[in-house]
DNA sequence: CATTCAAATGAACACCTGTTCATATGAAAG
DNA sequence: CTTTCATATGAACAGGTGTTCATTTGAATG
């Protein structure tokens, strides 16, 4: 008497799964846009490029943690920056960035006509 | 003399800015998707449904780890179940789940190519 | 109703993450 | 070269997160 048997549709499943590199990379991206300010980085830059002081002010947060997160999201190639004499303007690294956001808030707002 | 002042820009930016709840909505969205173990398990669930043992089997993890984190994904309405006799099968709640992990692995296959 | 198997749950613990505070870098201007 | 302003960075700390272990629930079966 064995216990429930899954080996057929497993290695059916496992055949068409990515690789774990490749599933822990699309986690990371994810984690990513998963912190409150960091999405609202994200969102504020996406109506504009800003510099760092301009989102410490629009976000009401010191300028060490905007800075810290811009790092994190630059890291993940999700922003990028160009230097202007002292200031340093932040903006989307590409429109991927914009498609994943509004892709997420389609599921939020059907979500709520349900 | 004043220091750098963005308030024209900053007041025009928080006008098009979503709620802060909806971008904390949007951000716990995200971080739903930001865990491998979490991402393996939708990935698996979207290529057929199945039991937490099944799960717990394909990923190598204790059926108790997956059950928490099935647990999370179930309150995020990021899946859904429905019980067989001892059995419970876990599926996909929408399409949106599979058409948000699709832009994130678009976004990486990309950024491979530069 | 006792047993068995699948799944769920709770407490504990180690690890990770985001913020703060203090300080450093780096460019422009005096 | 010193000062000033914008930004970056490092250490430290608090709170959050994921896993494990032990236990419980709940359905089927003898």
């Amino acid at each position: 008497m064995k216990k429930h048997d899954h080996t057929a549709l497993l290695s059916r499943v496992r055949e068409d799964l990515p690789t774990d590199d490749r599933l822990c990379d699309l986690a990371d991206l994810f984690r990513l846009f998963g912190d409150t300010t960091r999405m609202r980085i994200l969102y504020a830059l996406s109506e504009a490029e800003l510099c760092v002081c301009a989102i410490s002010e629009l976000l009401g947060m010191t300028q060490s943690a905007i800075s810290h997160q811009l790092k994190v999201l630059k890291d993940g190639d999700l922003v990028a920056c160009r230097r202007e004499g002292k200031t340093v303007y932040y903006f989307l690294a590409d429109d991927h960035v914009r498609r994943i956001i509004d892709q997420g808030y389609e599921h939020l707002t059907e979500e709520k006509e349900l």
